[in-house]
DNA sequence: CATGAATGAGTATTCATTCAT
DNA sequence: AATGAATGAATACTCATTCAT
């Protein structure tokens, strides 16, 4: 069998994973659920991940992935423009917030199981969220446009709290509407942050 | 058996579910383990109470009526200084993110059981948040100490989100530094409401 | 719940899974199966045993629990007269040989699964055996009528080996015919054990 | 492929079976891992077998085999010099008992598949010991070295038990150790077969 | 009211075997 | 001939819930 459809049948079976575990949240989605939605057998699932934790992990690893991606780009602006890589930076969150999917999927999150994948990839999430937050904070201190009576690694982990908060926000109260709550953001954004 | 005993024996087992909830989620924590915290058999668990997820709504029916008495006072406060209830209100905040076992339970509501009566108490008490906040914010702009240009509900509605992100980063990072966090939330109160 | 009802209902299942291990070895024993012939639920078979592993121990313990008696009784004819002890203990294996189940579980033994019970259970019974062989030819030394042209341990061995033997040889053969083998048992002994 | 290689295939797996259940047991020991041992595919082992039981049958064949060329040399020898040939399957059941996994591999025997196959293997091996030994027996009997009291069934009977119960020795107890397990058989047997 | 033995549906996981490439 | 992806029946074990004592 070809490599690609290797890869496929797996991304399958992570992307149901995904979206059961978003729905319903990992100890209520069920080997055999997650099967049933990818179009696999029990034996399939389990030829391409060794527990149920596993394929968790995995959909983190992949979501890691895509935040690396997005992360490399704001970071890459901010070097020249702190103020641009923010609104970048507030575009992922509210995009995040948009994705039905994935604002359940947080929700999953506060009850994950004992795996020290899971764990790793929820650690190295946490990691380079607040990296990258503190260095573009630093940058746009340094560019005069953000205050600077806070050290970054304060105003970073603020950020990421306000984050959290919407996401969490988009979780309760289904798909959150991005027009109103787009424009407020900027506008407290630059309410906490300006010098 | 005198009414005070048996509201005690009620009263341990929701005590019993809220810290083994706190500590592993619902699904994880079983009733077995319950009862063993509550020192209680799993008949007299079920005596009190038809199903599981019917002590999680005892939890959370009890957090409801704390809640209200908290809101209660700030609702007072409010009407004669809404700079002082919003103070309050941070307190309150902060006293939940420092509460290790509350910060742990918030999680848990991620994957919460299809169930009434759990659904009720969580939607009461984001409706009580809700209206206290929006209230607190319509009586700051009276008092001409809150910024007038969002209306009371959108204003509230960020209070409540910003509130969300403290309690999620408590949850994650153990319990909150409050010496840190909470003359940082005040600046940020301050900076986010001001005319 | 009597304590007697919760003891039958253990032996019960000990019993069964005792039956059916001699008859299929543990592994093709299904916890299902052993259910069945115990007539109890799934549910039972683990509020009794936290695993399948630990029947098959308990029903170790149960067969040491009888040869300890078995043993008790030769070994205090072997303080009298080591003859008649050697007599006591070759009904024994007869006895054992002779009783279908036994015999075949005996085979069981060959593929244990990784327990520490189980290897306690059968340790502790080779022990005793070697134990009380070891004493009871000391004594036929002492008493003059057993060879002493080598060590009582090694001797102890050796009748360890012939009852291993006519065990293996009881289980291939279906039930033994003691009425041949026990005389010529007895003639082997007299061979072998002689002055 | 010339048939070389493919006999040399099989035989691959056929020794990796034979290792595999040696160290495990029958049912311990998976398909995949023999396949892994042996260095082929899954494919390529029921390629081979059409089942697992089939592996174990070739094994099984393969000792017979191996039996039966140590037997016809002692056969021959029976027939000029009964005491001698005696010696040759004593030292033939030291061979075995001295190999470990040999010894594993009886263990093994006590719970094996429903297997015609099997089975067939398992009773040819037996009766032709029985054969054997009787024949080796009768031999000694008529050249004067063997007592005469018995039957050369019965005697040849009490040998294969002897015979089990070393193996059985040597399974539990780990590599035997020859040098004392040796003289001491010799004794036996003189002891036991002597006029 | 209190107990804990009993239940059985449900769950993750294993593994011999098949078959398209 | 050789591979290894795919299958799904089978299995040990869990856990909320019931009920006789």
């Amino acid at each position: 069998m070809s490599a690609i459809r290797r890869t496929a049948r797996r991304a399958d079976i992570i992307d149901a994973a995904y979206r059961c575990m978003a729905q319903h949240g990992y100890e209520r989605s069920t080997t055999a659920q997650i099967c049933k939605v990818a179009g696999v057998s029990s034996g399939t699932f389990f030829h391409y991940f060794p527990t149920k934790a596993a394929v968790l992990g995995a959909v983190l690893e992949d979501g890691l992935q895509r935040t690396r991606e997005v992360f490399e780009r704001i970071r890459d602006t901010a070097a020249r423009d702190a103020v641009a890589a923010l609104d970048q930076w507030r575009e992922h969150v509210l995009d995040e917030a948009s994705d039905e999917n994935l604002a359940g999927f947080i929700a999953v999150l506060g009850a994950v199981p004992d795996n020290a994948e899971v764990a790793a990839a929820l650690r190295a999430e946490a990691q380079l969220t607040r990296e990258v937050l503190t260095e573009l904070v630093a940058a746009g201190q340094e560019q005069g446009t953000i205050r600077t009576d806070r050290t970054p690694d304060r105003i970073g982990t603020w950020l990421g709290i306000l984050a959290r908060g919407v996401l969490e926000h988009a979780a309760e109260e289904g798909p959150v509407v991005r027009d109103t709550l787009g424009p407020e953001m900027t506008d407290m954004l630059i309410r906490l942050l300006r010098p």
